[in-house]
DNA sequence: TCCATACCTGCGCAGGTGCGCAGCTATGCA
DNA sequence: TGCATAGCTGCGCACCTGCGCAGGTATGGA
């Protein structure tokens, strides 16, 4: 089957079949997009730092989160904001302290990922 | 156990013991960035494809890897050059066909979390 | 020997990103 | 009522990154 797009038929190949498996394999851009994006999401240390501490350690206050990992609060407070935006963290008010926790399941999973580590 | 540095001790908290179980759960900041950098390589649409194809199809020249991805042949070669020197794919010479392949098995884990995925 | 081709590299640009500083809002205590 | 504190936001600055263009190198066929 063809599924090399028309803007792109006319250039050359090695092996037409594996491109079109390879096509068929990469899927919909849409979907490779979102996973890039998830990906990017934990491609930051200062966030990474924050999703380990919230994973292991459940909720957390963002001025403790701040001290734990050694940022400046406005710079915890926006990555939580970014966090929080995609669905991957959650803040629950109490008082004036605001705790988060992950409730991404599929950020958790890849959270554990780095935590069975021990190359 | 006092884990919290120095530099960062004047600092008020909200629950003292908790910061200290969060910085033990971040562990060593190498560590982290580690991770971060593993996960940055997947973040990019372009690079995620390519790894996909890759890992799903098995060996692909860069040239079919620029016609299935509809990148150009440059962005394939900087991208794969990234992918190499991060230990990430392999390139074998064939004459003047260079077939990569992904083999970093902590990177194909991450990618068959792709595969998993129908949500 | 000459040419087409598969892949790589230097350079430059446009766009995005993280974070620090200063300042704001809201909550709770005295 | 007044003040200290937890958290959030606007703004601006470096810094980085992906990619396109042009050109270079190596391999194989005519």
């Amino acid at each position: 089957m063809h599924l090399v797009p028309a803007e792109r038929a006319g250039r050359r190949t090695i092996d037409g079949h594996r491109v079109c498996d390879a096509i068929a394999a990469i899927g919909e851009p849409g979907h490779v997009r979102a996973w890039a994006d998830r990906f990017a999401l934990l491609a930051d240390p200062g966030r990474l730092a924050l999703l380990l501490a919230l994973h292991r350690t459940g909720p957390l206050a963002v001025s403790d989160l701040a001290v734990a990992t050694g940022m400046r609060d406005p710079a915890v407070s926006q990555a939580l904001r970014l966090l929080r935006a995609a669905g991957v963290v959650a803040g629950e008010k109490e008082g004036r302290v605001v705790r988060y926790r992950v409730i991404d399941p599929l950020a958790a999973d890849l959270l554990k990922h780095c935590t069975a580590e021990t190359d």
